[in-house]
DNA sequence: AAATTCAACAACCGCTGTGGC
DNA sequence: AGCCACAGCGGTTGTTGAATT
């Protein structure tokens, strides 16, 4: 095993085992607009993978992992930011129930979503749940990954858990999630005709001006939510789209938005529409949440997390159920995904089903030795499964965008920062390197502005190294916009910016 | 107003899988 | 086959701001 690639992301500091070409202590912690801008341009000049070299070639004091992690999921194109809409977050718990912790096959199934978003988003929902009391899928969904192909996964992850937990006997490790993933509980099962709170709760959607943006290469399916559509792709694969571009994005009036960096963006390009969610936040009584699309002018303040906090149930209502919540079920749009519960299984996160699990494993490995033909039954149902899976995994096209979220601006950063940008201006490749071709077709962020930005940090704007750089606007967002993007494929981008015509 | 709690998010850590040599 | 470097994944932790007490 190579622990962390030799990429230096060790605590030490020390640039990888092999010595590497510099010693530096790689800088940690929260990235800055520099940074940020540096590595985009790497990336734009280089491409994506060879993360090990950006440090080498571009001058960036972080380790490859890291400057992969931060292109993942900050600067990469085509990233969807701000809370999920109702639509993904029951794609989530529909994912989760048939995949597990498996976050990254989720998040290719979520246009724009990286799986730490969506890892996230379901912890921090999970345990919102467990202290409501909650089961964790909704009743229409329940869990079935569990015993069939992802077994062996989850094995391992066990495997690595306990092995982490040999290592940090102090560790409290056994995340709510992992440890869910991980159970198969009947708690679920025992509440799936009691659950009186779907997460679904009633969502108005009004219909829209804008006919549905259609995937070329994708059938349209019939939804009745008019605010989302669901693509089936050439692959089968499932994909979901909003009617309307949605670019969470603030409005040029937030106080993070930095105006040198690209709200020109907004105003240079009229032609650009977009639309986000106002929520309709019932909060007090959750009884409805509603959504219509406004203007992102119209989007002065932080739109509210619908992952908000789940009322206290009150004593009298959540006698029998668990909570004293109305259900109203009235999303259809899981019919398209039809989690059938074929063997149900719930998933509390309880202890005791952790213990039925085990059992039920150590059942299931006395049954393997027996080799009992059930046993070839199960596995040809698990490859037929996962041939399904594979089908459904196919979709990715992500209409999306850039979009920061605010930042801090820590004088002891400020601090910091000059000695960092000093270093990383001397060592930043002065060189001109090939542009790869997405370049060509949105321009620029990178020669023009970011270029401009750095130069900029250089005669004295660098006091706004923390000031997050204002969204991207991806080609998504124009009406010629090339659909079938695909999340991966980065050598045919159609542009960070499209803020210059 | 201060302290506390919590949700959301960002980033790191440790591990596995894979491909090249 | 073994080693190494790298990419990626999943779990965990730390930070921050908002909400609550």
């Amino acid at each position: 095993m190579a622990p962390d690639g030799g990429d230096g992301s060790r605590s030490s500091g020390a640039s990888g085992k092999s010595g590497g070409p510099s010693r530096q202590v790689l800088k940690k912690g929260p990235w800055t607009a520099v940074e940020d801008a540096i590595l985009m341009e790497y990336v734009k000049k280089h491409g994506e993978g060879n993360w090990n070299s950006v440090q080498r070639n571009s001058g960036l004091i972080r380790c490859g992992k890291s400057c992969r992690l931060r292109w993942a999921n900050h600067l990469r194109p085509n990233l969807k930011k701000g809370t999920f809409s109702a639509e993904e977050e029951r794609l989530i718990v529909e994912l989760h129930a048939k995949l597990g912790n498996k976050w990254a096959r989720m998040a290719a199934q979520l246009p724009g979503r990286t799986d730490n978003e969506i890892k996230n988003y379901w912890n921090t929902r999970v345990k919102r749940r467990q202290r409501a009391g909650l089961p964790i899928y909704p009743a229409d969904i329940q869990p079935k990954h569990h015993q069939l192909h992802h077994h062996h996964d989850q094995q391992r992850q066990t495997n690595h858990r306990q092995q982490q937990h040999q290592r940090q006997p102090n560790s409290s490790s056994s995340s709510l999630s992992s440890l869910l993933s991980s159970s198969s509980s009947s708690h679920s099962q025992k509440n799936s005709h009691s659950l009186t709170l779907s997460l679904f709760n009633r969502i108005n959607f009004p219909p829209t001006a804008n006919p549905p943006k259609q995937h070329p290469n994708s059938s349209f399916l019939p939804n009745s939510n008019p605010q989302f559509n669901l693509f089936r792709d050439n692959n089968g694969g499932l994909a979901l789209s909003l009617t309307s571009p949605s670019l969470p994005f603030p409005a040029a009036t937030e106080p993070w938005f930095n105006p040198g960096f690209s709200s020109e963006l907004f105003q240079q390009t009229p032609s650009l529409h977009f639309n986000s969610f106002r929520y309709n936040n019932n909060s007090r009584s959750h009884k409805e949440v509603s959504f219509y699309p406004i203007s992102s002018l119209d989007m002065g303040i932080e739109l509210p997390s619908i992952q908000s906090p789940l009322p206290k149930p009150s004593p009298t209502s959540s006698a029998n159920t668990g909570s004293g919540y109305i259900i109203d079920a009235t999303s259809s749009d899981a019919e398209e995904y039809e989690i059938a519960p074929e063997i149900p299984l719930g998933n509390s996160g309880l202890l005791e089903d952790l213990v039925e699990e085990s059992q039920a494993l150590t059942r299931a490995e006395k049954s393997k030795k027996e080799k009992s033909p059930a046993d070839n039954e199960a596995k040809v149902k698990c490859v037929s499964e996962e041939a399904v899976e594979n089908l459904w995994e196919s979709s990715i096209f992500a209409p999306s965008s850039i979009g920061m979220k605010r930042k801090k601006n820590p004088l002891e950063e400020m601090n910091s920062m000059d000695d960092d940008f000093l270093s990383l201006l001397d060592s930043f490749p002065s060189t001109v390197t090939p542009v790869p071709e997405w370049d060509d077709k949105g321009g620029s962020l990178s020669n023009g502005r970011l270029s401009g930005m750095v130069t900029a940090g250089v005669v004295g704007i660098n006091s706004h190294r923390e000031v997050p750089r204002s969204p991207v606007v991806t080609a998504a967002a124009t009406p010629h916009h090339e659909w079938a993007l695909g999340s991966c494929c980065w050598n045919n981008l159609p542009g960070i910016c499209e803020e210059q015509s």
